[in-house]
DNA sequence: TACTAAATGAAAAAGATTTTCAATTAGCAC
DNA sequence: GTGCTAATTGAAAATCTTTTTCATTTAGTA
């Protein structure tokens, strides 16, 4: 399940934010792809169908939509942000490469118990969780020559 | 259970690295925080032992210091990037208030078993894990009117 | 002590992101 | 529909962060 064009465009007007073509355009673009997309890449998509269309307008729509959450905002290796399309009830957590970047999405992880026992001990209302594993992917364990890991 | 100064430095001299006085103290920059630094607060710590290093120099051993997986670079909201030294048998956690910012820290998780279970699936090599629960803390529980979730 | 490859710092370059500001436009009242 | 107003837009400039380049210095070793 993933938010319809309507119902985002319904909560930016609940935000007291305007529909304007430009959000439009971006809006589909992050709908449309399921992958992690930088606003560079975002800009690169909507340009084919707005070419006038600026990289800070692209800026300031992901950060309305991410202040909303209707779309989830990552951190990943390199430079550095990169936005997905929110999917209501998954989870989304990440597996990230520490070398090349590559993320690995994953949506199960069994945090409710930890989340119970850290919300009684604090008192806390708990309303979401971030979780993600660094590593070195499979292509990127190939090309260190050392593995060398002090820990072992 | 952290690493040493010196056991870094065999680590170090192990990958063909030099021991410089720069990295001694960017080293020991790291190995005396438990917050997560970024390289520019890093910069900051280290000029005060050292005025005349320069910021490129914690660039590239902060570089050299995640290559040998002695610290754990993480990328998180705002200007992104940051480090920790990695602390092989502990883990690092936290709980945040999304109103006040208040940050919980804990170091239990059970993740080992996910853990283990995504290394098997997707052939990474995990050298870390970022948890974060958000929520709202009791204080702030207490003054906030609305909490509209289009999720809901 | 001298040698050599590696490391350093300064400056410049390259990117990413934010700010500023004048011009345009969506949403609303009429 | 027309006009109004605040929000939005795009361009340019300003800020940051990160990387590259290059001449100079230095750690480690013979």
């Amino acid at each position: 399940m993933v938010y319809t064009e309507k119902r985002i465009e319904h909560a930016l007007r609940q935000g007291g934010y305007k529909i304007t073509p430009q959000r439009r355009t971006i809006i589909n673009a992050v709908i449309n792809s399921h992958e992690h997309l930088t606003p560079a890449e975002i800009h690169g998509r909507v340009r084919r169908e707005n070419p006038g269309i600026g990289l800070v307008t692209i800026y300031r729509t992901l950060e309305i939509l991410a202040s909303l959450n209707l779309i989830c905002e990552m951190h990943a290796g390199g430079n550095c942000r990169s936005y997905l399309m929110r999917r209501p009830l998954e989870h989304h957590h990440h597996l990230i490469c520490s070398d090349c970047g590559t993320v690995i999405d994953f949506t199960d992880c069994n945090l409710g118990e930890l989340e119970r026992r850290l919300s009684k001990e604090t008192s806390f209302k708990i309303s979401g969780h971030l979780l993600e594993f660094v590593g070195q992917c499979r292509k990127c364990r190939g090309k260190t020559l050392v593995g060398q890991d002090i820990n072992a």
